[in-house]
DNA sequence: TTTT
DNA sequence: TTTT
C-alpha cells in the first residue's frame, strides 16, 4: 500500500466498445474497456480543423469491474482515475511484447459514470426506459467467459492487507483480438 | 487546442538512466526519459514486505526537452505532467507494433525537478558546487545521440511557435514570507 | 509562466445555479460558478445512508468563460481543472477576509461540459431542441453587468507573454452575496 | 466511500513552517501544514520579471499526519494530494467565517516526501546523518503545540479503523535494474 | 471502436 | 444551490 512515487492517470472519454466482463479464478471481476479521447485544433499552415482521437486500454478490477460490466456501454461517457501499468506477453512467435494499460483497482483508481442520470432509481442509471446517455440496462454478468458468481466482494477495499496488482496472470486476455493495439 | 475528453498523467518518480536528447529537422529538441515508480505493500498471505517497480517512457518536446537534457540525470526526481500517446511503429520483421509514452509538450504539459533547492542560483538547480540531489551540471545540449527526426512528433497541438516552461531560473524561496492565514 | 510547483484541481461536479458573467475593463470575461461534489458512505455505527456535499467556488477568465456563459446552467456537470487561489479582502466591517477559489485561466486550466452531446451540430451543446442534459441555449451574453463586447481574445492562450492572475482587482465581485460564502 | 462527482487537488510545494499535530479524542492524529507553490512571469507591460506565490492550507489526518509530524519541516518539499474542503466557523465576534482547506484523509489522498532519498535507511528519509533535503530527524509526535479536538474532523469517509500510508519505509531504489525497455 |  |  505504500508507495514511493505517482502514477496516476486521469481521462475523460468515450468507450469505444462494450466492456468486456470476465472473472479471475478467485471470482474478482475483471472489466476490460477502450476509452477515447480527443483533441481538435487548427492547422496553422493549411488553416483546416485537424482532430486526433487517442485510445486508450482500461482494465478494470473488483467491485468498480462488476459495475462497468452492467451500466457502460459502447460510447458511454467516463471518468477513469488509475495508474500507468505496463505488462509483457509473448505473441505467437515467441517474442517479448509489451501492453500498457491504465488499470483502475481498489483504492488506487475511480470510475464515474459521466452524463445521463448516472446510478438513478434502483440502482440503474437511467431510471426508466427512455434513455438519456448511452447507458446500459442493468444487466445479469451473464455473457461472460466462466461464470462461478463473483463472491460480493463489495467492500473489499477497506481490507486491511490487499494484495494489489497481481492482474493479469489468470486469464489470458486474447491480446491477439484485432483491437489496433 | 480544443478538446473532448481529459487525457492527463501525473508521475512522480526518479530517472532510470541519463536523457536520451535528439532534435528534430525544425531544430526543435525531444527528450527520452524512463521514470520509475514503485509501491510496497505487505503480502497479506506470505506476509513478507513486497515492492513492484513500475518503469514509465516519458517523451518531452521542445524548450522542457532542453531543460531535461541540461539538468535530469540517472536517478534525477521529477515531477511529470503530460498525456498518454501511444503510436505505431514497424519492428525489424515487419510487424506493427506499439508503444505507449506520456508525452510532454507545450502547454499539456509541464516538468519539475524535485527535491535540491531547484530554481536556485544562476540557472543551475543546485545554485552551487555541492550536489544535493542527482542533478546535472549545465551541460551544452551536444553530447545528443545521433540526430534522425525521431519516429513521431507527438501531437501536433501547438508546433514551432511554443514557448512555455522556461521554469528554473527564479530566485530561492523565502520561507519566512508572510503566511497571509 | 514558469513555475516551482505544482497547484492543480480537478473537480467533477454540477452546477448549483447559472452562471454569473462579467466583464472587465479590458473586455476578458470573468465566468463564476458554483459547483458541487458529493460523497457517500454508509456510517459504520449507526450502519445508514449518509452524504456530504461540497461547493466549489470556481471563476473562469477569457474565451472558457464565454464558453460557460453561453452553455452552462443550473445542474449541468462539468470537469474543471484550475488552481487553487485565495485573495483577501475587506467586510463591511473592515476585517480581513479570505476567500479561496478555483481559478481556471489560460493554459492553467480546462473546464469541459459533460453529459449530454456537448459541443455538438452548430456551436451548441445539444444540436436540436430536445434538452438532453442540463446544458442551456446559446444565448447572446447579453444579460450581463457592464458589456463592452468582449472583443474577442479567443487565442490569447497562446500569446506569447501572457499576464497571469492580475484577477479579482477589477470588478467588485459582489462578496456579499447570500451565498453560502 | 461512493461518490457523484470528483474532488481532488494535487500540489507540489515546501512548508511554510514546521507541522501543527494535534491529536483527537479518538487518538487520531491531525498535521496542519501550509504548502507554498509560486509562479513566475514576464509582465508583457513593462518585462520585468514577476513572482506569486500562492499559500495553501493543508490538513492530514491519521498515519499521514504522523508521518508528516516526524519527517516534515518548514522548508520541506511534498507531494499533496487531497480534497478540497470548506468548513464554517465562527469568529471572535459571532460572524460565520469559511475556511477552505486540502484534507488528506485515508484513501482520499496521499503525502509523498520529495527530495533526498526518502524511504530510505532506517525509517528516516535520509537514511543518515547528514541533511540532505529539508527533513526533520524523527521525533517522538511528543511536542505536540496542545491538544484540544480540532474544531472539524473532516469526511468521515472511513474513520477510526482506517490503516493506509505507511510509507517511507522501504529501501532505496536501484537505478540499475533492468528496464524492461 | 467512441464522441463532437 | 446541484446531482443521485
Amino acid at each position: 500500500m505504500a508507495s514511493r512515487g505517482v502514477n496516476k492517470v486521469i481521462l475523460v472519454g468515450n468507450l469505444g466498445n462494450d466492456p468486456e466482463i470476465r472473472y479471475m479464478p478467485s471470482g474478482g471481476a475483471v472489466a476490460n474497456i477502450t476509452v477515447a479521447t480527443s483533441e481538435s485544433w487548427r492547422d496553422k499552415n493549411t488553416g483546416e480543423q485537424r482532430e486526433k482521437t487517442e485510445w486508450h486500454r482500461v482494465a478494470l478490477f473488483g467491485k468498480v469491474a462488476e459495475v462497468a460490466g452492467e451500466y457502460l456501454r459502447k460510447g458511454s461517457q467516463v471518468y477513469i482515475e488509475g495508474q500507468l501499468q505496463t505488462r509483457k506477453w509473448q505473441d505467437q512467435n515467441g517474442q517479448e511484447r509489451y501492453t500498457t494499460e491504465v488499470v483502475v483497482q481498489g483504492f488506487n483508481g475511480t470510475m464515474q459514470m459521466l452524463g445521463g442520470r448516472q446510478g438513478g432509481g434502483q440502482g440503474m442509471p437511467m431510471g426508466g426506459q427512455q434513455q438519456q446517455g448511452n447507458w446500459g440496462q442493468p444487466q445479469q454478468p451473464a455473457a461472460q467467459q466462466n461464470n462461478f458468481a463473483p463472491q460480493q466482494q463489495a467492500a473489499p477495499q477497506q481490507a486491511p492487507a490487499q494484495q494489489p496488482q497481481q492482474q493479469y496472470n489468470e486469464p489470458p486476455m486474447d491480446f491477439d483480438d484485432d483491437i489496433p493495439f
